[in-house]
DNA sequence: AAAGGGTCCAACCGCGGCCGT
DNA sequence: TACGGCCGCGGTTGGACCCTT
């Protein structure tokens, strides 16, 4: 027998969320941590489905979130990240603190792909010299053909201080704060309580926040050393490397995340990076991402792209 | 000033994998 | 082991807003 449901759907709210609706997500979600979304429209009184609840807080209210333009920077990591990952809207996002999946797929329909497609029909989609991806997904753009050097060379003191992981609540206050503003200034006691709560919070639970970035240390390359955001799975060696299974497993064949894989392949590919992992051991790589993001030959020509677009 | 078209983005929908029972 | 709900993801939609004519 599988689970009771998470909800009925009579009776459910649709639509844009109200203030309120945000208010009492918010605080319930501040006192029990995000995750069980099943239980949350019970407890709070909310007239939303669970997966309603779920979209509003990782899209809208969840702590870090940056709203507003893109920078130049973020334009080139997403341009970058989809052809290597292709519409792999979540995992873009690990790399990309403060963007939602859903803002940068977003982003991604509404202005790059325009911006790209314009960049080809001036008559930049000839193959490049250098072709970074050749594990890229099925896409057929040649997006790969671009590499960015600005956010490979952004040091993280450049960083808002408002962007670190101590603060991140804080960012969610604002978030919310902005969006009752006005609300609360003629609300009653019990809109006063709950704004304090939203701006006290201290029970986020970091590992539920994919929202980190890391620094790399220094390697040994010749090149400045690489400080940018990288999502949680990296782990850093005592050596200085670092290992990015996602990106290092993946296969343009087959993803690594392709649980249709059989056991004998499995095992395999187990072997295969058994393998090179003790080989990484003894000279340690550098990641693909690494790589390419090291690859100068072509990153004039991704820094030339505002200019022309 | 009004109409029509375009743009943007929050939210919904449907699917697939995971996991509890 | 099978069933069925939960969760997360990518694709799509609808309405508000903006721009052009």
């Amino acid at each position: 027998m599988g689970r009771p449901p998470c909800c009925d759907k009579v009776g459910i709210k649709k639509g844009p969320w109200t203030p309120e609706e945000d208010i009492i997500l918010v605080s319930y979600i501040q006192e029990h941590g995000p995750g069980n979304w099943r239980a949350v429209p019970t407890n709070t009184g909310l007239l939303r489905c669970s997966k309603s609840c779920r979209l509003r807080w990782t899209n809208y209210l969840r702590p870090g979130i940056k709203r507003g333009n893109f920078t130049p920077h973020e334009e080139g990591m997403i341009i970058h990240l989809q052809a290597l990952l292709g519409n792999k809207w979540a995992a873009i996002a690990t790399y990309l603190p403060q963007r939602t999946d859903n803002d940068i797929k977003n982003y991604w329909n509404t202005h790059l792909k325009k911006k790209l497609k314009k960049f080809h029909q001036l008559g930049f989609d000839q193959p490049h010299h250098h072709q970074m991806a050749p594990t890229t997904t099925a896409n057929s753009n040649n997006y790969h053909q671009f590499t960015l050097k600005s956010y490979v060379e952004r040091p993280v003191n450049n960083i808002d201080k408002h962007e670190n992981s101590s603060s991140v609540y804080a960012s969610s206050a604002e978030n919310i704060s902005r969006l009752l503003e006005g609300w609360m200034r003629s609300s009653s006691p019990q809109a006063n309580n709950n704004n304090n709560i939203v701006t006290a919070n201290t029970n986020y639970d970091p590992n539920e926040n994919r929202d980190k970035f890391v620094c790399i240390p220094n390697d040994d390359h010749g090149s400045n050393s690489i400080q940018c955001y990288m999502p949680q799975q990296i782990e850093i060696s005592s050596n200085g490397h670092h290992e990015l299974d996602s990106i290092l497993s993946y296969d343009g064949r087959k993803s690594s995340c392709d649980s249709s894989r059989n056991d004998q392949e499995k095992d395999h590919f187990d072997d295969r990076k058994k393998a090179k992992m003790d080989d990484d051991i003894i000279n340690p790589p550098l990641t693909f991402l690494e790589k390419w993001l090291l690859d100068e030959s072509a990153a004039q020509v991704m820094m030339d792209l505002p200019s022309i677009f």
